[in-house]
DNA sequence: CGGACCATTGATAATTGTCAAAATTCGTGG
DNA sequence: CCACGAATTTTGACAATTATCAATGGTCCG
């Protein structure tokens, strides 16, 4: 509970309070939170593990759109206006979750306009990270966004080690390839590019280790990439 | 100040309050309301005119990420985070904006949680666009993105007429083409390719008349492009 | 009407996607 | 702990798409 940024402004006995009106659910590895298209009765909570939000296109491609880790919330748009979930949200890992209503969501954010506050902020992060992508995107060099979501895991998955950054992937090498927009096989290229630059060395199917990170961060070009 | 969707919950007594203590000001053609990096003191809400948001990369390329309208407002995050500007923002039209200082707006947003609540809708709103052209951008295929635009400005920026809708185009060919990420000669080529299969009919720089809105809806492909 | 700006067209190069096959990694059961 | 089959990743060859550069043609507005 205390670890969840949007309820920070509350004091012990209201979370004691809210504690009580949550419902929890966990899922599996591969489950399915919430389909895209799906109504949304409820704001969830990551509790723990990592979830992707993603859509499919008409011809089968798969976009990712965020990965939710611990203290994320998603659904809020859901309850606030009558809209459908936009994207589908599955489990990467074993996942808790807690869950609010919408009517007690509702109550909440009318009696404590700082939690509104919160989510207002927490878009805007998101809203920043989106307006990245989508910059990135656009101008369309791949080495640059390999870099910067290289730059990105490493802070949010690493791990310092003698060697240098250990980057634990929450996404499988098509898993990156479809949040950067890009064929599979364009990464493996690009990433085997980079470790015989010297500046990644790929230790398994689900972990890089980063051994020269200023040359990714001249190779992300953008220092907005780096985020927090 | 009535047609401003986030201060529509407030009755009338409020809204001669809040007018008080508005400043405005006016910008020219091609003016910068706000720069990329720039500290923002204030919630900017735009009367009249359209502005275009954009990202430089580091090379010099620009990314249009919205095209705000009458009624549209920016900056809220600067106001309640201490984040500077992320985007830069310029007028396509003589533009008339209001503006609430940093404290009104805080004061405001605190004895109106109705007024959070819509900001949050609101943000949602822009999340679902940007999410959505992430997607186009992602899933990559330019005829759908091109279609999408089309489709996106035909229900924005378009009136009917017997010949078909005819687009009144808030950003040039180059700009169109920063906002799709492609360059600017595809994007003519594409257009061109378009009139000659007899979809659209360019009337000039800054209008384009529809002359096949279906075919334009199955080119875009996914139905979630054509946004409200 | 003229000049500046914007858009189009053509030729070519660079990048990335696609399909197929080989190699590696992973997880499970013995 | 090892081996095996499944899943994932890498590699190769080639095709498709789009960017780039340069030149031409159009449009807008004083």
């Amino acid at each position: 509970m205390h670890k969840v940024p949007i309820l920070s402004s509350l004091d012990q006995e209201e979370l004691f309070k809210i504690s009580e009106i949550l419902s929890h659910r966990d899922y599996k590895k591969g489950e399915t939170l919430i389909f895209d298209g799906d109504k949304l009765e409820s704001l969830v909570i990551i509790n723990e593990g990592n979830v992707k939000a993603y859509k499919y296109s008409t011809d089968g491609r798969e976009q990712i759109l965020y990965i939710f880790t611990e203290g994320d919330f998603f659904g809020e748009q859901n309850l606030l206006s009558d809209r459908t979930a936009t994207y589908t949200v599955e489990a990467l890992q074993p996942v808790k979750t807690c869950m609010l209503s919408k009517t007690q969501f509702q109550l909440l954010i009318h009696k404590h306009p700082d939690i509104a506050v919160k989510i207002i902020k927490e878009l805007g992060e998101r809203m920043v990270r989106l307006e990245n992508a989508l910059q990135s995107m656009g101008v369309r060099n791949v080495d640059n966004r390999i870099g910067g979501i290289l730059l990105e895991y490493a802070v949010k998955f690493g791990t310092e080690t003698p060697e240098g950054i250990v980057i634990h992937l929450p996404l499988s090498r098509e898993g990156i390839a479809n949040y950067l927009g890009i064929a599979r096989e364009t990464l493996s290229r690009k990433l085997g590019q980079l470790e015989s630059e010297g500046m990644i060395s790929s230790l398994n199917n689900k972990s890089i280790l980063i051994t020269d990170y200023d040359g990714l961060v001249s190779l992300a070009g953008n220092p907005e990439d780096i985020r927090i």
